[in-house]
DNA sequence: ACAAGTCTTGAGAACGCTCTCAAGATGCGC
DNA sequence: GCGCATCTTGAGAGCGTTCTCAAGACTTGT
């Protein structure tokens, strides 16, 4: 029969140091000018009692709150639920987000926000209030969300823009994009392939452009042509599916194929296999992301790994550290990596001897 | 140079209105007795002023924190993120859990700690002391853990176990594992196998018993025999491999494996291939989770869909809705279902004529 | 029309913490 | 050894809400 224990205040603590509850407050907070001798005494007595400070009482009063709230595309978020295709996006903000927090003291918070709908303001605007985040994190494509942005300016809400380097308020961070593009294309070409065609993602989100611009250029430094190997998707399946089966079908020589995004590249993958190409003999392929799916299908996709736990964690830091004169003008940029698994092989011989 | 706009409180919606903070407090919160003219003067002033309670306050003055916590295991949830495993486990608790937090006004959190540790007691009471959350959620194997349930138990915040029958405090909540491994089991033994075999969960997990027992039960029913067929994993993709090379190395005769996990599904489907048999003309497979990994492989893995998010909504649901003195006599089954993918088939016709 | 309810509204305390500011203790320069 | 600056500690207000409780308005039965 435990008699639920009631609640241990920094009242219980003051009490049985016998010091102030501003003495407590300070040892809690780390603060300065308390002496070593009193500050032991009260962590003791904290250590004695359990005690822990009430996030909620703390930020009644201070001027923090100690949420950081990481922004998502809900649609996207939700389709790739329901669907079960692994986004990925939310459980690598999580464990780039949760474990930094609460390095901190800080707690992460999720919150998925329709770019598409018109009351964003009316609905990140609840979360704001009712949460009073100290800090909040944008992914794609809410990063370069005018509408976010000035809302988050005007509350004064420090925040990260993730996948975005348009310039503005906020810390931007990115994640190599053009960089990778251009590694993979460029690994491409070293394997031999001279038609390289790539699946961009939506013109909306500024990384598509990046990774066409990367992907062009490795192009252009290796002599070869970009015209007519370009098809654009959503990132979903279905869209991947449509532009494989377009980019095939005018290009019958094509070789190798990056998607930009694993969705898309498992699509191309079936398309693939529904023509009779073998990956990696007849098509190389590469995608973006570097989802768990990607490890076990047959064959392995190579693929770019998009370290978004790492940026995340990195724009966590970043908005608890930050001072109020911060200086945001420089692009934070973690980089990208390739993971060659068995999606990529030498081209193919030209006009082979049983042709 | 927008001003920073001074935060809208209760008060603002008070004056506003012309009214009490009470009154305003009432129609926030739904609250019986507002004449309707009065509740329609105030809530036009919310509306107009875009008010919207802090959670922190709310904390503070009200009995409830609107925060339901959830808790997944710290070493297995950072091992699957980590190696990119897609556990799916966090992915869908979040699923399940925000979307229907935010229909009742509520947050879902998620802590992850670690089961393992000593300091399970330290680490939980300092999270639920930071956050008082109205509820929390357990997953397995915390479900289970009796220094978690008897914390919760104490400090006298109700919670749900998912995952675990057993008697005691709190809301249970289970996913059919036994009638899902039964069901799995007889539609092996329906297309003709007669040595199924069972790679299960380690036994810390009161579903890896359930899950032998509905395997057990079915080939009793089937008049087929268990011995030597089972194997025990912890999960993981190691120990799958581990266990499938065991299996097939004991049982030659061995046509079909459940697996207790997608991991182990996969390494078995890897086994099975080092092996040189084909799945699914030589080997069945089957294996709990339906992550999204198991869409993807060659072939798609015929799966247990084990339905986290729905039973974590009802979870929440429960934990919102709770009345104090609830009745938790009852268990809550979530029914799993079996998806039927290409890793299933009849079994081979045994010594056949090219033998 | 009057007593006894019920409905509606509001006033004020309380929640647990940090902020600001003031007072006492301690150190320094001469 | 005195005045001044600095370090250390504490007192009290305030954060934005809901709680309790009381007062006034409105019903109803007779």
């Amino acid at each position: 029969m435990a008699r639920v224990r009631k609640k241990v205040t920094i009242r219980d603590v003051a009490e049985e140091a016998g010091v102030s509850l501003q003495t407590v407050s300070r040892v809690v907070n780390g603060g300065p000018n308390v002496r070593p001798q009193l500050r032991d005494k009260v962590q003791s007595a904290i250590d004695r009692l359990g005690y822990v400070p009430s996030l909620a009482a703390q930020r009644m009063s201070g001027s923090r709150s100690y949420i950081i709230l990481a922004i998502n595309d809900r649609e996207r978020t939700l389709a790739d639920w329901r669907e079960r295709m692994g986004t990925d996006w939310v459980d690598q903000m999580l464990l780039g987000g949760i474990l930094t927090c609460s390095k901190h003291g800080y707690r992460m918070m999720v919150e998925l926000v329709d770019t598409h709908s018109d009351h964003v303001e009316r609905e990140l605007g609840a979360a704001l209030s009712a949460l009073q985040p100290d800090g909040v994190i944008l992914t794609p494509p809410h990063s370069e969300n005018q509408l976010i942005t000035d809302l988050l300016a005007v509350r004064g809400i420090p925040f990260a823009r993730i996948g975005s380097d348009a310039p503005g308020a906020g810390i931007r961070l990115t994640m190599g994009d053009e960089g990778a593009a251009h590694l993979a294309t460029t690994r491409l070409a070293e394997l031999g392939h001279r038609r390289i065609a790539m699946i961009a993602g939506p013109a909306q989100y500024s990384l598509s452009g990046w990774r066409i611009k990367g992907w062009r250029r490795a192009l252009a430094e290796a002599g070869l042509p970009h015209e007519g190997l370009l098809e654009v998707g959503d990132f979903g399946y279905e869209s991947g599916a449509r532009a494989a089966r377009a980019l095939l079908t005018r290009n019958p020589d094509c070789t190798a194929i990056i998607a930009s995004s694993d969705q898309m590249a498992l699509a191309a993958l079936e398309v693939a296999r529904e023509r009779g190409l073998e990956v990696p003999r007849d098509l190389s392929l590469i995608s973006f992301d570097n989802t768990p799916i990607v490890r076990f299908t047959q064959p392995p996709l190579t693929a770019i790994d998009q370290p978004i736990a790492e940026t995340v964690a990195r724009a966590v830091e970043q908005l608890i550290a930050r001072s109020p004169d911060a200086d945001d003008s420089a692009v934070i940029e973690v980089a990208a990596a390739l993971v060659e698994r068995a999606s990529t092989a030498p081209a193919p011989v030209k006009t082979p001897e049983h042709g």
